[in-house]
DNA sequence: CTGAAAGCGCTAACAA
DNA sequence: TTGTTAGCGCTTTCAG
């Protein structure tokens, strides 16, 4: 069907020379002599020769490839984090192999299984759902590094995360210091991460003593949600003055929500969101957030990952990151009740 | 350094039965007795065995991987490009290889050679910025689909697109039609779609006999690019009361700038987007765009490599998909001129 | 510096 | 139905 492509020994016997020896040359080592090394080149060259990464990973034993698995391409915060793996994974001269699970838990597997097939030297979850029985079983395989989240411990098991708890105090004291009161949590549904922020919320609230103010909204992590609700949390007998939403993107759609209500942002609810996504620096947006290192977080995955590969039996790291409050203009004092 | 994985080899000797049978039955093959098929599994399942996806590329001679580039991971449209593609791929019983070059053409031929020796089976281009020759030395070798762009032809190059030209006609000819007259265009930067769509706006305002009024921004295809051109366009001498901009990542910018001006959309100033992001469907934005099928057309791509893989000599395909305005509230009448 | 030979883990005839 | 035998393209000793 397809035209067979060059192999090593086409570049040899055109070169002249031996199988080992452009094996040799085509990775610059320096016991070539120039006229073979030259010879060679000019014979891969004009062939349109391509080492195989198959043949290569079998007989060397290693595939200098990670696998990397993220929660969900539609929510920018893991463009960022992947820039950070990125760049470190490539200054190593490896590759990365990129796959989501759509947060779907099988599927999840299912691509990781995959990823190990393809014999990746290391995995970097950027926030998964996997069970805490599937992530041991997966680290017990391989180096694996997990991001945003450091619930599930394990001899393995990297983790680089921020303190969501501490996050979640962070904004809903934001908010009670500007003088809210009726201040209401949009969760961000059934992960570990989301019910810290949440736990962060609830400290802050009862630290202030407004206890009995709590109030907290199911939801989920994705705009829809964040707009689903923020429409119920203003439909209810007290409508709240704030609202913290457990990420930047649902908070995008709780103002959406709040302000398709005829109110306005933050004139009538003030709204906080948490990871720092670069959109939420827009002026329309101008949302205020818990903003988390992201790039940064998803350098030092690289770099938790490679030094693991390196040192398979190392005892595991756990980095924690600093997040700050980030105060832009969908937060202001609440307006003076008449 | 890491203990050896468990081979075919290991899993037959444990079921006590040959290599071959346990390669068959892992594949499912029917000339495996029951008994046989039970051992071999139980043995794989205890040893915690993997297929080799390297040694399998290898003597198989096609590796079940097709590679996909992305231009940019931090817009979403080309996550919902991909859920399209990568549902057809699945449904194949194919992998996706995932990577992305950051809008630089150096860096995304360098993704490509490494996805080649990978010996990915094909490759699907969600909007590249490679050069002609290289693009076609790409397509020489593999069967290649483009998504996005139609500009470069040769025979064994498929491409999934839609009318740019039409499109931007369709977003200018909203604005006519509402009574605008100085509509300028936030253009998004030297590549032909954005090209194609300032085309389309030129034209229909040649149409509506108001050449005298075209004003194009130079700008590019990002939340800060919009930002900055529609600044840009306001400051000037007589600004414009309605923008079409190249995309609409760049017309949450462009919007964020307005609204900074304490102008208000679309109270002052109209926006008009392109492509069709989620996102933009959300209340606070509303943003009237030209929306692309995106899902589908990454379904469609996908279909077209599959098909190109079956018979690589068939000539090439050009899809066409048609784009629609979709009015939101970003859009209005221009306010009358005191 | 160069070449021959073995083998990585798997598939695919072919025989038995 | 099963086992044997060759490779797939590459790296890597180990002699020349």
């Amino acid at each position: 069907m397809r035209e067979p492509r060059p192999t090593i020994h086409d570049v040899a016997s055109r070169a002249g020379v031996s199988k080992s020896l452009v094996s040799l040359a085509m990775r610059g080592s320096p016991k070539v002599s120039d006229a073979s090394r030259e010879a060679i080149l000019q014979a891969a060259a004009d062939l349109g020769y391509r080492p195989n990464a198959a043949a290569r990973s079998l007989a060397d034993r290693r595939s200098r490839t990670v696998g990397v698995l993220v929660l969900d391409l539609h929510n920018p915060v893991f463009a960022d984090i992947l820039d950070g793996i990125q760049s470190e994974v490539r200054a190593q001269g490896y590759s990365t192999m990129l796959v989501t699970g759509a947060a779907d838990p099988d599927r999840e597997q299912a691509e990781l299984d995959k990823l190990l097939e393809f014999q990746v030297e290391g995995l970097i979850l950027v926030s998964h759902r996997l069970s805490p029985a599937a992530l041991r079983r997966f680290a017990a395989e391989v180096p694996t590094v997990v991001v945003t989240r450091d619930d599930i411990h394990g001899p393995r098991i990297d983790t680089i995360s921020n303190d969501d708890v501490a996050g979640g105090a962070l904004a809903a004291e934001h908010l009670i210091s500007l003088g809210h009161t009726r201040i209401a949590h949009l969760a961000g549904g059934d992960n570990p991460v989301a019910r810290n922020r949440e736990q962060g919320y609830r400290d802050a609230m009862t630290s202030a003593g407004l206890e009995d103010d709590i109030t907290v909204i199911p939801g989920g992590l994705t705009d829809a949600a964040g707009y689903a609700s923020a429409q119920r949390a203003l439909a209810g007998p007290r409508p709240p003055s704030a609202m913290f939403v457990a990420n930047d993107i649902a908070a995008l759609g709780a103002i959406a929500a709040v302000q398709e209500c005829g109110q306005s942002v933050p004139g009538d609810v003030s709204v906080v969101g948490y990871d720092g996504i670069a959109l939420g620096a827009l002026r329309t947006l101008s949302l205020t957030t818990v903003a988390q290192p992201l790039e940064r977080m998803g350098t030092l995955a690289a770099q938790r990952l490679f030094a693991r590969i390196e040192r398979p039996r190392q005892r595991a790291h756990h980095v924690l990151v600093e997040s700050e409050l980030v105060v832009r203009g969908s937060t202001a004092a609440p307006a003076i009740d008449l």
